[in-house]
DNA sequence: CGCGGCTTTGAGGAGCTTCAAAAGCGGTGG
DNA sequence: CCACCGCTTTTGAAGCTCCTCAAAGCCGCG
């Protein structure tokens, strides 16, 4: 679940994803427990596995247009994504990453509200919405499960608006830097040296910060000893205590 | 729907609710059409509301603190709330406002994640999350309803992490100022003399920025004959398409 | 080894904040 | 009815954080 060396150059090749829509092993899904799937019997998630094809992305290629139709869901199972909006002038915000066993899909428009892009290479299940509301009406769990998630995503995004809105550049590195270790704890990986696959630049615009300025607070941070910069992309956090009461505003 | 003049002073009075919980008038409600009961047959309605306790506050009353155990959801009957998060040291960020229609309580965790206080008088309805429950599983069009507003809320909420995290102060109010008029024309009122119950305060923590800047945003749009500036919180949009130009990032 | 990408570091500048004070507005009481 | 008081809003001046522009460093890869 953490081999994404080939994360670093984030080329643009031809996005075509490879469906491979005969082979949907849920069953031994590594991140089935973690995903919404989690919810489901080995029966239900048998028929449920019907409906999924099973898609690969190269690092760097675009998954979803902000725009298109809102016709799939998505699961990922290893990788990591970005969701991100962009204004006409080109400034763009991530507002989002997605790491293996998160749900894409949520939010229900006609259109997708974000535009999203693998940022290593990827693998997801996708299924249509029209399956996925065939299920969901057989599968009493599904629907609870969604709302579920929907409910704590809604939470989750209110710290990002408090980060958005009144917090330091400093205070927002250290809160992001503790929301990967959290997410990767959750995910049953390791939580201290933190993987970070995404750029300064992707971090930056999540952030609401430019890139300059999240390398020149990373650099801080390490001079102050609060984290190490290891190499490949890891970053051990040093100390915790003092990192958190920075994210946290003290 | 509108008559809140009182709304100036926001005196901290003694917050005590006045429950009066033998009238519903569930049936001749002015915002159910608006709000979750929307999706409710009468008869659904009428068991519906047995379970809602009307309650109104005055205007800068508090209605829930941060970290309080979630209990209950509220509809909105009339007037405008605040709901916000606070910094140790202080710092607030307003995540949003709510009005008649409108409801409070998509998320469910066991506390509540934000801080709720009335800006104006406010009337609404109150349920225990026990009776909802009880209620969702009855009547089927409430969970669907209720997954539905989650989904549109997440869909909002991402609009305001774009603006926070890039747009400028000129853009954020031209944003605020057409989300305004928006949300008052879906709830039937009229979207152009734009009623603004709130204070600079309060905008400005909502958008991210100081009192002072929200002011002198609002100063610049009035020289530049984009807004006219009526008396009583009311501020007309004098050219909305060069509003939502500038609120859209051109 | 050298090229292209990302990252880091530096110097200067812009936008928003901070601090301060004046103006506006509503309510109260003489 | 007007003067005064408290609060909010507006305006001004100075300062700070973060941004912009620029260049050097680093790293993987051909």
């Amino acid at each position: 679940m953490s081999k994404e060396k080939q994360a670093s150059q984030a080329i643009l090749r031809p996005a075509i994803p490879k469906l491979s829509s005969d082979e949907t092993p849920c069953a031994a899904c590594e991140v089935r427990q973690f995903a919404v799937c989690g919810a489901l019997t080995p029966d239900e998630l048998e028929s449920f596995g019907g409906g999924m094809a099973t898609i690969s992305l190269s690092a760097g290629a675009p998954l979803i247009d902000e725009g298109e139709d809102d016709t799939h869901i998505y699961s990922i199972t290893s990788g990591s994504l970005k969701c991100f909006k962009l204004l006409p002038d080109g400034r763009r915000q991530v507002t989002g990453f997605l790491f293996p066993g998160d749900f894409l899909g949520l939010t229900k428009s006609d259109t997708y509200i974000n535009s999203v892009e693998a940022i290593t290479n990827v693998t997801l299940c996708r299924m249509s919405r029209k399956d996925l509301n065939k299920y969901a009406d057989s599968i009493s769990n599904l629907d609870r499960r969604l709302h579920e998630m929907a409910s704590e995503a809604l939470a989750d995004v209110q710290d990002q608006i408090l980060m958005l809105g009144r917090k330091t550049s400093e205070e927002r590195v250290a809160t992001f830097l503790l929301s990967l270790s959290r997410r990767a704890g959750e995910r049953g990986g390791p939580t201290n040296p933190v993987e970070i696959p995404m750029s300064r630049d992707d971090i930056g615009d999540f952030l609401g910060l430019t890139t300059e300025t999240v390398s020149r607070t990373f650099s801080r941070l390490r001079k102050r000893e609060l984290i190490g910069q290891d190499k490949e992309r890891k970053t051990e956090i040093l100390d915790f205590e003092t990192l958190r009461e920075i994210s946290e505003g003290f």
